[in-house]
DNA sequence: TGTATGATCGCCT
DNA sequence: GGCGATCATACAG
């Protein structure tokens, strides 16, 4: 494995249901603000929900470049999300960041949001994004420099499993990932 | 607790 | 021209 894919003791290049699973527990940070990462979702090109389905296309390039960069798009036209492309260069696949429980930057993350509920600030890929204030000028990036940042969470975790969310096709693939019992999901796991 | 709906943009057919 | 890897609000039960 090359050193450009592994940091923080994750393999991007290994298939996006492993790094999905990997990813839970760790600290994702961008210019310093940001939190523990508790829900996740594996695409793949191979599988037809996943946008690198049917190959590259300039809204999705960096799911094909290197593995460990970002993708981000914007999702109905006004909300934007958050990728970690994995895999090797060229295949394209990627795992959607979905919810953090917040833990740096509290205050610029309530601005952001316009709400002080902490439990609000990140707990979907779109309300994490504006509390981070990623944007399409965040695509493309490494992810181990910065601004952004990723930190080994200090303790094992325990990972539930499940189906996909808001999605219409491979809806029975359970390449969701969250950390058991968090008050932090989306929406909880059955 | 849940279902429905509008906002609003870019990519893909 | 249609359709989302969404979110906030509105209303029903």
């Amino acid at each position: 494995m090359s050193k450009m894919t592994l940091f923080v003791g994750i393999d991007f290049s290994a298939p996006a249901p492993e790094v999905a699973r990997a990813l839970i527990g760790v600290t994702l940070l961008v210019d310093g603000v940001g939190g523990r990462i508790v829900e996740v979702e594996a695409y793949d090109r191979t599988e037809p929900a996943a946008h690198s389905y049917g190959g590259p296309t300039p809204r999705n390039f960096s799911m094909f470049g290197p593995p460990g960069r970002s993708y981000v798009y914007r999702s109905h036209g006004l909300h934007w999300c958050l990728n970690m492309a994995c895999r090797e260069e060229g295949h394209g696949a990627g795992v959607l960041i979905r919810a953090l429980e917040p833990l740096q930057g509290l205050d610029a993350m309530r601005a952001r949001r316009g709400l002080d509920d902490v439990r609000l600030l990140c707990s979907g890929p779109g309300r994490l994004c504006q509390a981070l204030a990623v944007t399409r000028a965040h695509n493309n990036l490494p992810l181990d420099a910065p601004p952004f940042a990723l930190i080994a969470g200090a303790e094992e975790v325990e990972v539930a499993v499940g189906p996909r969310i808001g999605i219409s096709k491979a809806v029975e693939l359970p390449w969701r990932f969250g950390l058991a019992g968090s008050r932090f999901l989306s929406k909880p796991f059955r």
